[in-house]
Parts: structure tokens; sequence; C-alpha cells
DNA sequence: TTGCGTGCAAAGGTTTTGCATGGCA
DNA sequence: TGCCATGCAAAACCTTTGCACGCAA
């Protein structure tokens, strides 16, 4: 397995920083959290590395990226067989405590296909975040 | 007129970034056209200058900031008063174009308000913008 | 053996920050 | 006069790139 496209090959590394994220399906890593787990486990993976594969990773489609705002760097996602493939899961991230959530519904594909046909507006879920306060924030500040 | 936040000073070239972005609603910028557009008028404003007003103004709500992609630089556009200031008025980027919709409808209140109830999360109008493509570049990619 | 992958360091470009100076109120 | 704003340059930051070496096939 670990199949990658052809004309490349399945180094150590490669394969760790796949499985890595295979592992924590769902959940999504900024390179240098990737570098630093590596690191933790005493394994060195240079961070031009990192970034190369999972740009790879993200152009063969088995992963995405997302950007959550310009300071923050880029974050990225195994995409399994689940939800995410189909582009129905968006991201909400809140203002205060930074938190990144994940958001997947039957409610936000219906919205999803009102913008398609009523606006003609096909949203795109990788670079769509929506920005707000999430609950433990709001019960934090009444 | 020109008015800012108290505690704060109406200098002139805090007041030409404004006027400049004022008289050219509906289009957007990035720190470096506005710079080279006084440049050419023979005013100089450092950079930094145009970024920390930049900063204010889209903290006072008069201006909105957008990423387009997290290699070029980010986009700023006057707001104005008359819309979008008390929510219910969001907002969607075309990728390709740069189009700026504007997105008001009954369905965005219905899924705002099932992001409330049910996920507990209170949206925020201001910050989120909804990425994708619009009808126009749809038909010109087929 | 061929050529892609890796690692390191340096470069790239945007944005922020430090600090002395200048200008508004 | 007291602050805030400005300008310049340097720093900070994430990401990409150049180059020599290592490793997969």
């Amino acid at each position: 397995m670990g199949r990658t496209k052809s004309g490349s090959y399945n180094t150590k590394q490669s394969c760790e920083i796949l499985n890595f994220l295979k592992e924590n399906e769902g959940s999504h890593f900024t390179s240098q959290e990737i570098s630093d787990y590596f690191r933790a486990q005493g394994t060195n993976i240079g961070q031009a590395t990192i970034y190369r594969r999972l740009d790879r990773l993200t152009t063969d489609g088995l992963v995405n990226k997302y950007i959550i705002d310009e300071k923050s760097p880029a974050c990225y996602e195994y995409i399994g067989t689940k939800h995410c493939k189909h582009g129905n899961c968006y991201h909400m991230k809140c203002e205060k405590c930074g938190t990144l959530i994940h958001l997947s519904c039957e409610e936000i594909n219906e919205f999803f296909e009102h913008v398609s046909k009523e606006h003609g507006f096909v949203l795109d879920p990788k670079r769509t975040v929506f920005y707000g306060i999430c609950d433990k924030c709001i019960e934090q500040e009444s």
C-alpha cells in the first residue's frame, strides 16, 4: 500500500507522514506540528521535506490543505473515505480561543445547494472558514 | 468627516488612505497597490503606516480584509456604512475573478440559526467570507 | 545505475515591530 | 504639551528553492 503517483518513490519519510495523517483522520496539522511530532519520536524530518510531501499529497487528493488565516500556518488533513471527501466538510474557527471545529451536517449541504442553485455560486469548502464564537467561550463570557 | 475612533488623531496620511478606498468602493487593493498609487501621486506613505492604518480600519469595521490566496498579499476594500453593519449580510468572494457578491437571504438566516442552536456556535458576519466560484466564471470554464 | 527524495541552509515575499522623529489636538 | 502617528529599517514569519548527498527501484 502507500502507493504514490507513478514516477515517484516510497521513502520512509514519505510513508511516515502519510501514515501519521491517516492515523489521525479528522484532525488537521500544520507543517510545524508534524515536524514536532516526529522530533518527539526521535525521528527528524526536514521541514522542506514535509512541505514537499504535503504539497504532493494535496495535489494527489489524499490530503486537504486549509488556509485558516494569513497569520497562521496552513493546516493539512487526511481525507479518508468519509465525509470530507465529498467536499461537504467545513470548518468553524473560534475568534476567541482559536479552536478549529469541524462542521458537517445536513443543513450545510442544503445551504450549499441553495447557494449553488439560487445564487449560482459554488462554495469552496477548502477555502471557506466560518468565524464566530464557540459555545465554551460564550459560556465564559456570561 | 473622517472620524476615527476616540483616542486617535486624524492625520493627513490616515485620511488619504481612507479616502482613496472610499472613492474606489467596490474595488480591493493590496498594501503595495495603495503604496504605489500614492507614490505615483508624488506622495510617499510608508508601508508600515499603510499596514497599520488598514489594520485599524479593518478593526473599526470600515474596511474588509480578504485573503485570496496565502501566497498573494491581502486585499483591502472599503465597506461603507450603508450595508452589512447589522449582520444578516454576508459576502461571497469569487476565487477566480475576485468579485465580491452580496449575500442576504432567508436560507442563510436559517442556516445561521441552525449553527447557533445545534452547534452552539455564533457566527461572525464581518469576519466570515464565503469563497467559491461565481456563475460567470463557471460558464467560462465550460 | 538512474533519478527522485531528502536535509540543510539560504532565499523569497508579506507583514510586523523598534525607535526616533514629526504632527495633531 | 502630551500623545499618537509616521517612516525607515530590521526583524519575524511561513514557505519555497538550490544544491549535494542518499536511497528506492
